[in-house]
DNA sequence: TCAAAAAGTCAAAAAGTGGTCAATTTCCTG
DNA sequence: CAGGAAATTGACCACTTTTTGACTTTTTGA
């Protein structure tokens, strides 16, 4: 679902402006001329929202603060007044950013998706990894066949991820030690040879599939 | 537990006295000269990061990012330099705002304070209540089960306060140190180890429950 | 078909990790 | 300053993981 913004201008000049690239942008925009509008628009749940605090005959610091009390997304001024006095109001009314007019839409939008993307890490967007009914959470360092875990060691699943970040390709054993261990291989151990075996019996035991391939001479792959 | 607070810069003369203007509004100072400081210093888990991009040797764009691939904190930017182009690259690479020298004290802690309390909007008051029944007053340093008080010493209290705000993320033992004692671990002398027991005995006594799990060869996490 | 090279298997040694306990030191509080 | 609680240390044990090396099997190409 496309992120939702909510431009809160007078200007209809520069609303349908923001608007129409927000849109080209991949983003949802919705736009409110005054603060009743803002309020009532406050029921779509919007992702970010860009405020103009120097509207007539509206408190864009007022509105900010109302908005706050109803909603905790982003909010970014847009501003033609400069004074620090003004940044600080609006930073401790609530909002998270300012942009001085005039802006380059280009810089909008690198604003826009910044914050956006702040708002996303701090949902904690869990780092997960799959391939064929495998899940492998990076995180939590976890790996399941549907209901079935898979209880990799530490060394096991620094090489199961490695190996599934870079699906299809082909590293030899003294790649995957470097990979793995940070550090040259000096001669081959066989260290690895046990690893990809172990691995390869917790993944029969739990999935009945083979992930990992062998390409004789060459290395391992992790099959696409 | 006052909030930590990262400058990244190399100007010795800024960074004391940001430093101590930034103590004198409460909160915790950290100092880095160079990026291996900067990554080293990542440890003590800041709330906020003050980066100077414009560091002769040091690329801060890079630095940024190398920053957010270990934290999410809210990265903010220092410079000198007011291209567009820049700002687009420091956002991109993953920073929250930026701040123009030369800045006024005024308005760089009201900017802090922004970034601090959108932060911990996300994160969720002072009370905090995990699996149930179990309640954390941070505020009071009480714990509670129902009725029955758990009676957290300080360092086991500080210890549980940080693996709860960070549920179902895993530490290792140098690292919820460097949390809780705020300083560099130099080995391992066990500290933590006792802890953990004492906290768990305590845990299990009151709730009957497992609250903090092993991850073995990884650390603690506190279950979700 | 056979020998050499590569990959796979197995069990045991080595290294590392976490839990526990008792002893010691540090820190408060009265 | 004494006495007790809290914090820390170090030693020990049990256990798991990692690595090793000897050995077997498979693959390949002369």
């Amino acid at each position: 679902m496309a992120y939702k913004i909510l431009i809160v201008d007078d200007e209809k000049m520069l609303t349908e402006l923001l608007s129409s690239h927000l849109q080209k942008c991949g983003y949802e925009a919705f736009v409110a001329e005054n603060a009743e509008e803002t309020i009532s628009m406050l029921n779509v749940y919007p992702d970010l929202i860009l405020l103009d605090i120097n509207m007539p005959e509206i408190d864009g610091v007022e509105l900010c603060k109302m908005i706050r009390q109803n909603v905790v997304c982003p909010i970014l001024f847009l501003t033609a007044r400069i004074t620090e006095q003004d940044k600080i109001n609006g930073l401790q009314a609530g909002g998270d950013d300012y942009i001085t007019k005039p802006f380059s839409l280009k810089e909008l939008t690198a604003r826009v998706a910044a914050h956006l993307r702040r708002d996303e890490r701090s949902k904690a967007a869990p780092k997960i990894v799959s391939s064929q009914g495998l899940i492998v959470n990076l995180a939590e360092r976890t790996c399941f066949y549907g209901e079935k875990p898979l209880n990799l060691s530490n060394r096991e699943f620094d090489i199961v991820e490695f190996l599934m970040r870079n699906v299809g390709q082909i590293f030899d054993r003294e790649r995957i030690y470097e990979a793995v261990w940070g550090m040259n291989a000096e001669g081959d151990s066989g260290v690895i040879k046990e690893h990809i075996r172990k691995i390869r019996n917790k993944l029969k035991e739990a999935t009945g599939r083979e992930y990992i391939e062998t390409v004789w001479g060459m290395g391992y792959r992790w099959k696409k």
